[in-house]
DNA sequence: TTAATATATACGTTTATCCGTATATGTGTC
DNA sequence: GACACATATACGGATAAACGTATATATTAA
């Protein structure tokens, strides 16, 4: 039986109504990335970094895969117009801040660079 | 001095994250709307409407003229592209909503049905 | 001025969200 | 198996959101 929800948009946008949140879709922006590559980046423990990623993947805005010790997260396919609109958006939003651009490059070689797939950015 | 704010977009989309500010924004949709007007189509007692309005006031997405006795909301210009890009996306979703589109269609006569300004949607 | 109406705000309570810390689970290595 | 590492979850406390009710403010009419 599928989920019908009170309001898709009031949940979708409570979602990105967090700071953390939208720190880790930026980051992930650049395409898949591991836990541990997150947190070292956000500089944010790690408890808070799995308990934000597993809201996103809740709200289906990413997806997880397992590979070994590492889980390595991904923005997800979205069918969803509004979803899709607003992400868009967000995407171009995050594109030009400069914050956000910062905190994309200062990404550390963490531990696991393999398996890359889908970048959302070019870079 | 300039309101700085931690996070734009996370207060935007705190803002769109109450299903009844989303009414509220649904109706407004329609043209600049009378709170007495709102609170008899929600069907909601009315410092619960004015608490949302104010909200929606303060992260600037709507604008109020007082008339007389009457407060008359309706959207605010945007400048921000985020902003826009995300109200339009929304506009778009609310033309679609069943739930949405039936609220529209059942708002009441109720007072003052003055001075209408920009309608976003035709009808 | 008094009364009536429209709207806004204040107050106290409930509920949801976020956090840090501790701990559990899952996986590879020895 | 025991251990180390990566990640997820549980727990309790702090903070913020949203609510209903009561009340304040503003405007008009009498």
């Amino acid at each position: 039986m599928k989920r019908k929800s009170k309001s898709r948009p009031a949940f979708l946008f409570k979602t990105l109504a967090d700071p953390t949140r939208l720190r880790l879709l930026n980051l992930l922006a650049c395409g898949e990335t591991c836990v541990c590559e997150l947190t070292s980046t956000l500089r944010v423990v790690q408890p808070k970094v799995s308990r934000h990623l597993a809201h996103l993947k809740r709200a289906g805005l990413v997806e997880a895969r397992r590979n070994g010790k590492w889980t390595h997260y991904r923005w997800a396919e979205q069918a969803d117009p509004l979803v899709r609109h607003v992400l868009l958006g967000l995407q171009q939003w995050m594109a030009k801040d400069n914050t956000m651009n910062g905190e994309r490059r200062r990404r550390g070689e963490v531990c696991c660079r393999v398996g890359r797939r889908k970048a959302t950015f070019s870079k």
